[in-house]
RNA sequence: GGGAGUGUAGCUCAGUGGUUAGAGCUGGCCACUCAUAAUGGCUCGGUCGCGGGUUCGAAUCCUGCCACUCCCA
């Protein structure tokens, strides 16, 4: 049955040039989102970029520039990677934007007219470079300096207002408990969250001074603004609350990499939940899941500029123009770190991905398949003349119906890898089946024709259905392929973020005999890796 | 300092008490020729980190050690 399916990746910080980090977790996202389009679900995919930290206002005064004008340099920067590496998100949110900002207001007034958010008094070491407070055994930890860049941490005393959130623990590890209204994934995370949460919960400053016009003013008192972490974390909100989005509301997949699990598994809920509790806002329910990946190293080692082994926008490109956006695409989500430990991004791992699964397996196996239907019926797919599994004793269909359960099963609870293994094994199958079958010395037989013809179909008809599944993952190619093989209709019901079918397109023998097949240059040409 | 994990074939990993420990990739051999030197089959390869314990029986449970990793508002 298809429904409403929600989902956002971070809004990245707009000081950052979009890197692999940025570009992974939204190219997982993307196939999820085209995932649940092609099942037919009505799919709202969200990113965009976080704008009011104060080293925004410090970059734009080093390049001359207003804070405003750098943020829009650097956002355009995010939107046109992502526009141009494929993405299919429905909106792309700034957090200075009017839409955002009014809300952000709006929220945080009932917040402090229900008493969750109160002005007290807070005493800390203070990380200017990072904009937050070191806790003390922490900074006792790094002798009193900062653990990022070294400086040493200031004692600061502030009067700030204050979120609630120590009100909020025992429900939130009760929510947890059951995992069903709320969950947090891989269950690793989890644990680390409600181990946390068990340690106790503080309540936590959400507005500091001092940052000029940059950022949103806490509503009724101008000397305060509000912390941009609070502000980042509502765009999930604030962007569908209108009256024909709120019924994306609640967020299906919230995905974040680890290092800010912290603030959407318990602040961000924190908040929602207190929220909901005002009358009108019993719909802001929390999120179904936060899902936690992990990050990507480089070349073995962990990635650093100094090194020379960062993944940045060049050499993603690099990659894009050797072995196209669907051969990236495919290597993230099938190779990332969805778990809870870091991936390796290494070019011999890449090429041997590519050849392999790519090259080696979908391409070569529509190559062949379609060949045949070339050479020995004109280029028309053939009329079957047998059940599918008569052909030679294998329940050929049947092992594409369980690939696809396989599939279906790995996409919901979002096992990429293994959902693209699913697809991939259909693909296998056939090459199998062609060894056992010997279409190409059955053709040699002119009274064996109909024998090939249905080897031929069923191939193809495999294939069809592999490519569906595959479709998220490798959108470019299997359109083409799809332009080969008279499949068009799937492109254009899934053009500009429409919705398929998976249920209904799915369904073994679907194919036309007659349709015209178009064998083509190999959809993934082998990657031969220059010899030193 | 506190807490939580991980350690299984060259590589990435599956396998939570029960026959000779598995998959994919890589290497080797064979077959085939429709296909992108592709595909298919076979095969090489592991004292399941190390030591103790529980058990008729442990990669699987307990414990000590070693190594690595992650989390700590």
């Amino acid at each position: 049955m298809p429904s409403k399916f929600y989902i956002t990746t971070p809004i990245y910080y707009v000081n950052d040039r979009p890197h692999i980090g940025h570009v992974y977790t939204t190219t997982v996202a993307d196939v999820v989102a085209r995932y649940h389009r092609l099942k037919g679900d009505d799919t709202f995919f969200l990113t965009g970029t976080d704008e009011h930290a104060a080293k925004v206002v410090d970059s734009a005064a080093k390049n001359d520039v207003t804070p405003l004008q750098w943020a829009d340099r650097n956002a355009k920067a995010f939107e046109d990677t992502f526009n141009r590496l494929g993405m299919t998100h429905n909106d792309f949110i700034r957090t200075t934007q009017d839409r955002h900002k009014s809300k952000v207001e709006h929220y945080v007034k009932q917040l402090l007219d229900c008493g969750d958010v109160y002005l007290g008094e807070y005493e800390g070491w203070y990380d200017a470079g990072q904009e937050e407070y070191v806790p003390e055994n922490r900074a006792k930890e790094s002798d009193y300096k900062s653990p990022i860049n070294g400086k040493p941490l200031v004692r600061k005393t502030e009067k700030n207002y204050f979120f609630k959130l120590s009100a909020y623990g025992d429900s939130l590890l009760q929510l947890l408990g059951s995992g069903e209204v709320f969950d947090v994934k891989p269950v690793a995370r989890k644990n680390e969250v409600v181990a946390r949460i068990r340690d106790g919960l503080n309540d936590i400053p959400i507005s500091r001074t001092g940052s000029g016009d940059w950022g949103i003013k806490v509503p009724g008192d101008d000397n305060h603004t509000i912390y941009v972490w609070i502000d980042a974390l509502i765009n999930y909100l604030s962007t569908i609350d209108t009256d024909d989005r709120r019924k994306y509301w609640p967020a299906d997949v919230h995905f974040v990499a680890k290092d800010i699990l912290w603030f959407h598994a318990v602040i961000w809920p924190a908040m929602l939940t207190s929220l909901a509790k005002l009358p009108g806002n019993e719909w802001m329910r929390l999120p179904r899941l936060i899902y936690s990946h992990s990050f990507w190293i480089s070349e073995g080692k962990k990635m650093s500029k100094t090194l020379g082994n960062f993944i940045d926008l060049e050499k993603i490109d690099h990659y894009v123009e050797t072995f196209g956006l669907d051969a990236l695409r495919y290597f993230l989500a099938t190779q990332g770190p969805m778990g809870t430990t870091d991936s390796d991004f290494s070019e011999a791992k890449f090429i041997e991905t590519y050849n392999t699964d790519l090259a080696n397996t979908f391409g070569n196996c529509f190559s062949r398949v379609s060949n045949m239907t070339a050479r020995y019926f004109d280029g028309k797919l053939p009329t079957p003349t047998e059940e599918p599994e008569s052909a030679v004793g294998i329940e050929h269909d049947r092992i594409v119906e369980q690939a696809v359960r396989d599939y279906t099963n790995a996409m919901e609870s979002l096992e990429l890898s293994k959902a693209a293994a699913a697809a991939m094994g259909i693909v296998r199958a056939v090459d199998s089946y062609i060894e056992t079958t010997q279409p190409f010395q059955l053709a040699k037989q002119q009274d064996k024709l109909p024998q090939v013809a249905t080897v031929l179909y069923n191939c193809t008809e495999s294939l069809r259905i592999a490519s569906l599944l595959l479709w998220p993952f490798l959108p470019e190619k299997v359109q083409e392929m799809w332009d080969r093989t008279n499949c068009n209709h799937y492109t254009e019901a899934l053009a500009d973020r429409g919705t398929g079918d998976l249920d209904l397109w799915q369904q073994w023998g679907r194919s036309q005999p007659g349709t015209h097949i178009q064998k083509g240059d190999p959809l993934f040409p082998r990657f031969q890796p220059a010899k030193v």
